[in-house]
RNA sequence: CGGGAUGUGGCGCAGUGGCAGCGCACCGGUUUUGGAAACCGGGGAUCGCCGGUUCGAAUCCGGUCAUCCCGACCA
């Protein structure tokens, strides 16, 4: 029941000096945090940086059939909310990007521009696009001339690209994956509806299906996208302490409509700018869900994004022995590849992927490279499983319903298997929550707060602000510490008045502090 | 972009001026197989890259590139 077996201590002494220490052993949260999530994110095949690029990573096949399944779910939520999928160029005259005064101040420094091509210069050069609000204000300009194509609401899939100075695998890398959507509206009253329907969208997104639970709320100004009237966001706790933006939705309001010359007729037969909102989350969601569930066994997966639901694992000793536990591991394999375990009114199947490990292995070392995967759920089965008619099985991470091996009569197992996943997908998502709940905390002391966050330590912090820009920028300049965002209704403590952690001055309500990555 | 550290086989490391090594991984074989197997045999590195010093450079010098940490910057 210890099922760590010995890769705790003998780790990586480094040098000749033999024994059994193992090389592949994931250090540990408690030695190196960054180092932690290194190993995890290599160990589990999940990327590696690209190093011939700079700050770019190698998405590998198994963090990318994350990736496909973090896509094939949110896009069925698209679709339910009307969205359509479309695609613009990658390259950005760079003109447009300075079309919003905002705009171009906030993405200027991150910008990769393309100065040559055909074996010429160029005689305007092309920006790499870093977001891709410029030229789709310049399609909707095109496409829109009437109340009637309203609302337009597209979504687009792609890579995009910023000049980071400082990466980190799926955190922050200079070429990313993700979704980016725009729409333009009538109204604002409209816009804002879809900014928040669309910020739901995620939140419910990272609960239901990475079991990563999330505070929905507003950015400061500071944080605020660039020629964003409001940016709404989705914050996620690491185990580090650390806040991670998981996701953002932007009220654009008029700005790029005007500096696009977005316009309608209205029902009046009146010229108007349009009103548009964007908004987007990316292959660093790839990066939270490590952050979340994973401990320093490796990755944990939760059953919605595992691209591995199950891993079978034969066990014999003799020829006539292996033939029958393999027969009967095909046999088992076939009977769980028929459950599904998709949402119900999904939009999409959710089949069971499950592998038999055939390689000649030792059990024990199969075990361990299973968990570095985070593969959920792992059978064993042997010789006297057959003759009992029973499946020993083992999740990837104890939870109060399933803790340990299980040997179930393999009837039962079998009809047992899609709500033990389901059970698990939850217990991921409650023990999260648990253990953002215990490192949440409230403050109303700057004496607890500077405790609170001395050297590297960071929490979850409700505290008053008096809503000054130079008392964020105070306390970020003292302590690294920045608002991650203004809770909607619901999502933090209930609004009452008090006085600022940091000035002292009058505060309507308490918002959300952290150190951030 | 600044400060620091590091770059030697797939991974982890040793080697500080004189034949490029070790452990793990890998390949072949035999025995094994319910929590990282054992033995035998074998393959694999122009020592990040460029230049310099030297009879001779992984080692010394200069430059450059990349990664990691800290900072600045950052939907």
């Amino acid at each position: 029941m210890s099922g760590k077996g010995g890769n705790k201590q003998g780790k990586k002494q480094g040098g000749s000096k033999g024994g059994k220490q193992h090389e592949l052993a994931i250090t540990t949260r408690a030695e190196d945090y960054p180092k932690w999530y290194q190993d995890v994110v290599r160990f589990g095949e999940l990327a590696e940086p690209a190093k011939v690029v700079k700050g770019c990573m190698v998405i590998r096949p198994h963090g990318y059939a994350i990736w496909e399944k973090i896509q094939r779910d949110l896009d069925a939520r698209f679709k339910n909310t009307g969205h359509r999928n479309a695609y613009f160029p990658l390259l950005v005259p760079q003109s447009f990007i300075m079309k919003e005064a905002e705009h171009i101040e906030g993405f200027a420094p991150e910008l990769a521009v393309v100065t040559h091509a055909g074996g010429q210069e160029l005689e305007e050069p092309y920006v790499i696009r870093p977001t891709s609000e410029t030229i789709i204000g310049h399609f909707f300009a095109k496409w829109i001339d009437s109340h009637r194509d309203l609302p337009l609401k597209i979504n687009q899939w792609a890579n995009v690209m910023r000049w980071e100075l400082r990466t980190r695998m799926f955190l922050r890398t200079t070429e990313f994956l993700w979704q980016e959507g725009h729409t333009a509206h009538a109204t604002h009253e409209e816009a804002i509806e879809e900014t928040l329907q669309m910020l739901h969208v995620y939140g419910d997104f990272a609960e239901e299906v990475l079991a990563v639970p999330v505070t929905r709320g507003i950015k400061t100004a500071s944080e605020r996208f660039a020629g964003a009237l409001e940016t709404y966001c989705i914050e996620a706790w690491m185990q580090d302490g650390k806040a991670l933006q998981a996701g953002t939705s932007h009220d654009l309001g008029q700005n790029f409509g005007k500096a696009f010359d977005v316009k309608f007729q209205n029902e009046a037969g009146d010229l108007e700018h349009v009103w548009q909102t964007s908004w987007g989350v990316s292959t660093r969601l790839i990066g939270g869900l490590v952050m979340t569930h994973s401990d320093d066994d490796g990755l944990v997966l939760p059953p919605r994004v595992a691209p591995i639901h199950a891993a079978i694992i034969p066990i014999f000793r003799k020829a006539h022995e292996k033939e029958r536990v393999m027969e009967a591991a095909e046999r088992l394999k076939e009977q769980l590849s028929a459950i599904d375990i998709a949402p119900e009114r999904a939009r999409y199947r959710d089949f069971l992927e499950v592998v038999i490990d055939d390689r000649d292995m030792r059990p024990g070392a199969k075990f361990y490279d299973w968990e570095r995967r985070g593969v959920p759920m792992r059978i064993e089965l042997g010789p006297k499983d057959l003759d009992k008619g029973q499946v020993c099985m083992k999740m990837r991470v104890d939870t109060p319903a399933c803790s340990g091996k299980q040997f179930l009569p393999e009837a039962e197992f079998l009809g047992s298997v899609r709500q033990r996943l389901l059970d698990y997908q939850d217990a991921l998502l409650a023990a999260a929550k648990a253990r953002r709940a215990a490192n949440t905390v409230t403050l109303d002391t700057w004496e607890e707060f500077e405790a609170t966050f001395a050297g590297d330590e960071s929490k979850f912090a409700w505290c008053h602000w008096d809503g000054t820009a130079e008392t964020e920028a105070a306390i970020k300049d003292k302590t690294k510490v920045t608002i991650r965002c203004v809770p909607l209704e619901g999502q933090g403590p209930a609004a009452e008045p008090g006085t600022c952690i940091f000035s002292g001055k009058p505060s309507k309500q308490r918002v959300l502090m952290a150190k951030a990555y």
